[in-house]
Formats: structure tokens, C-alpha cells, sequence
DNA sequence: CTAACAGTGGAACGGACCGTTCCGCTCTGC
DNA sequence: GCAGAGCGGAACGGTCCGTTCCACTGTTAG
């Protein structure tokens, strides 16, 4: 087997290339049911030493910036995928399941506020919010948004989809995919509903977040 | 001032009285905010030692459980006084505005699992359950809710408000509000609509957090 | 007036938890 | 064979938190 360019691998350096999988996929699976989850879980639950992280992470804080960004990058690939959608409705709620289906949400706000964020992440969150505005604003082309809802109310939606939460990741897939087409419904227009009350979320109100807490 | 039976307190006495309802008033505040706040969070928030909380309360979880009895006492009085509504449909949205408002979901659901439950509570869940399963029925008697639209959905729906959490409460408010408003209009019944997708929520599908958990 | 004492503030203790380091081992690649 | 990459997991140091404890203070009964 070759050591340098070969694309198989045998043996120990095998090993170790499997074992940055493994352990990525347990990152995430810990840490979406517990942020604060301690390192030896993710250890565990990946069936590696708590060496085979270090190796791979300075510490947590690395770790968890990466688990971060690549939920943020998964959100805008969707976005741009959900983009190419052509019926403007369809692109918007498309977007909005494949986003609540992957918990990108417990991936990037829950996270955020537990490292300090690189300069990439500030960029890829504000390409994120020009799309999720696009998005919006398709929608409320078609005619099926209704024109009261906000670009923010977007944050309202996936907080109340990533709440629901049972032991079954099965189940709380299809719960919240009940919760998602309420609100979806509650969003619709229909011919004479009230407005929405109170001042609609705001650009800011959701980013205090990223700063320190706990 | 009479001490045994007189309502007027001087002195210790009386502050001792006032700090009963302080110390229960910054309990509320903080493990609202935060359900595993330290005990001298409390203390700090009510202005008082240690001590006087310890006085009062065998220990945290103590403190916990009374917290969390109050608020399933408010739920139930909530909806007591909403089935004396006589419009269906306004008893029914009533009782969820003042339960969302009153933050009475974070003080049961998000407390429990900390503490080991009395049987009294275990009555008084109970019975939450029949007057919300009242309340249903009567929303669906007036036609206003739609037909798939079950009790446990109100679990969902309280989760989805209760993950609405912005630094300056009065704003939460508001923002609970809105998002409140939305799932009523999608909980509403309309022609033509879509059915909501999955098995709905049952019965012992949020009762998980009862048990202990980390 | 004064002796007991209920009520209190907050320092101190002991234990749990957790991020990180370190050391000895294994097994690979040359 | 042998140098060392990769690894497992014990051990360390630090933080945090529930609870206890003690000295102190104003009140109240006699």
C-alpha cells in the first residue's frame, strides 16, 4: 500500500483516517443531545481513547468550532440547493425541512457562544442570512407567505422545530416535521387572518447568542 | 405588634415573612433563566445569605419541587378559570396565551427530573391533563380547530413558545406572542388543507424529562 | 433590663466533574 | 529490526457547587 499519494491506506494509517470520521459523527451526535457534553463522551461514544482526539483537535473549543462552522456550511448549502428549486413556495419549505431534518440549528446557535468565532464564520453567517432573505422573499412572491412574516421569523420557526426533542432521533424527526407544517400553516396567507401582534423579530435579537455565556 | 396572631410584624419577624415570598420570587426568576443555576444565585438575587434559604427549604431539590408544584398548580388554575369562558374558541386560546405568558412550561417541564416527585404532583398532572384534554374538545367543538389536531399537539406548542428566550423578558413576551399566534393560525381549521403529517403525539412521549436525566 | 434565641450572612469544606497532559504500549512502514 | 506515529486511559489540577457551620445581631419573653 502507499504511503504518501496512494489512495488506499492499510493498517494503522487506515485506522486513523476512519477514526477522523468516526469521531466527527460522534462530535455531532453528543453534542447535538447535550452541548455541553463532557470530551471522554464523545471519546466513548466513538470507541477511541481521549488521545485520537487530541491528536486531531488543540481542545474542545476547536472541536467545537468545527461542528459549528459545518453545520453553518450545511445551512447555506441547503439554502443555495433550495435556490435552484424553481416554484418559490416549494424552494421555501424544501429549505426549511432539509434544515430541520439535519438539526442544523442545535449544530450552529446552540453551540455558538462556547468558542470564540473565526473571521470565515462571520462571512459564511452573513452569506446565510442573504440567502434565508432571498428565500423569504421568493416566498413571499409566490403569494403563499404571508405578507406580515419576516425574514427573523425564520429564527422563531427552527427554535420551535429544534425544541422538540425525544429519546428516538426517528421520532423527534417526525414530530418535528408535525411542528414545521403547523407553523408553515400559521405562516400561509389566508384571506382575512389577523396580523401578526408585537414588533416582528429584529436582526439582532437572536445573536446574543454569541456571546459569552455560563 | 402581636406576635402570634396579630397581622402586622415588626422587626425580624416581619422581614422574615417578607423574605418567604423574596427568596420564592428569585427562585422563580433564576431557575427560569437558567434550570441549573447554583443555589447562591438565588441568594444573591434575593439580597440574602445562604442561610436564610437553607432555613426555609431542606435543599435544593426541595426548593426545586416547590417551584415546580407552584407552576403545575398555576396550569391547572389557568385552565379551571378558562373553561368558565363561555366562547369555546377564546377559552381555548385564552389559557395558552396565559400559560405562555406565565412561563408555566419552563417551571414544570424544563424543572422536572431534578427532584423526585410527590404523589400529590402526580395527582395534580393528573388532572392538568383532563382539563387540557376539556379544553381540546370544546376547541373542537367550535369547528375553529382543525379536525387533526390533537391534546398532546399542545405540548408542541407550549415547547415551541417556551425555546423563545431573549435577555430582556418583556421582549420574550412578545416574541412568545407572536409565535403563539402563528401556531394558532396553523392549529386553525381551513377548507382545504393539507393533513398534518405523522403520528401524532401521544401519551407518554414527553414524560422522558420525569425520569433523571444528567 | 437582660438572657436566650430565632434569623441571618457568608466563609469554609468536601466532593463531583472535566479539560488537558502524560506515559507506556502496539503495530506499521521503511 | 527499529524509529516513531498513533493510541488508550490513568492521573493531575482546577473549577464549581451543595451543604454545613459559626459568629453576630436585633427581638422578644420574663
Amino acid at each position: 500500500m502507499s504511503t504518501t499519494s496512494g489512495k488506499t491506506l492499510g493498517g494503522r494509517r487506515a485506522q486513523a483516517a476512519r477514526n477522523d470520521e468516526v469521531i466527527l459523527e460522534a462530535a455531532r451526535a453528543v453534542f447535538l443531545d447535550d452541548p455541553k457534553a463532557p470530551i471522554a463522551a464523545v471519546a466513548e461514544r466513538a470507541g477511541v481513547g481521549i488521545s485520537a482526539l487530541y491528536r486531531r483537535y488543540a481542545g474542545k473549543e476547536d472541536l467545537l468550532r468545527q461542528l459549528c462552522h459545518d453545520g453553518l456550511r450545511r445551512y447555506v448549502a441547503e439554502a443555495e440547493t433550495a435556490l435552484d428549486e424553481p416554484d418559490d413556495w416549494a424552494a421555501f419549505t424544501g429549505f426549511l425541512a432539509r434544515v430541520v431534518d439535519a438539526d442544523v440549528h442545535s449544530l450552529t446557535v446552540h453551540l455558538a457562544g462556547t468558542f470564540t468565532p473565526t473571521e470565515e464564520m462571520g462571512r459564511d453567517a452573513m452569506r446565510a442570512g442573504e440567502l434565508a432573505t432571498a428565500l423569504v422573499d421568493r416566498a413571499h412572491a409566490s403569494g403563499r407567505l404571508r405578507p406580515d412574516a419576516v425574514v427573523h421569523d425564520l429564527g422563531l420557526l427552527l427554535e420551535a422545530c429544534a425544541a422538540v426533542r425525544v429519546p428516538d432521533p426517528e421520532r423527534t424527526r417526525q414530530l418535528r416535521r408535525r411542528q414545521l407544517a403547523v407553523l408553515l400553516a400559521g405562516l400561509s396567507s389566508v384571506p382575512d387572518a389577523d396580523p401578526l401582534p408585537g414588533p416582528p423579530p429584529a436582526a439582532g435579537e437572536f445573536d446574543w447568542r454569541w456571546r459569552l455565556r455560563e
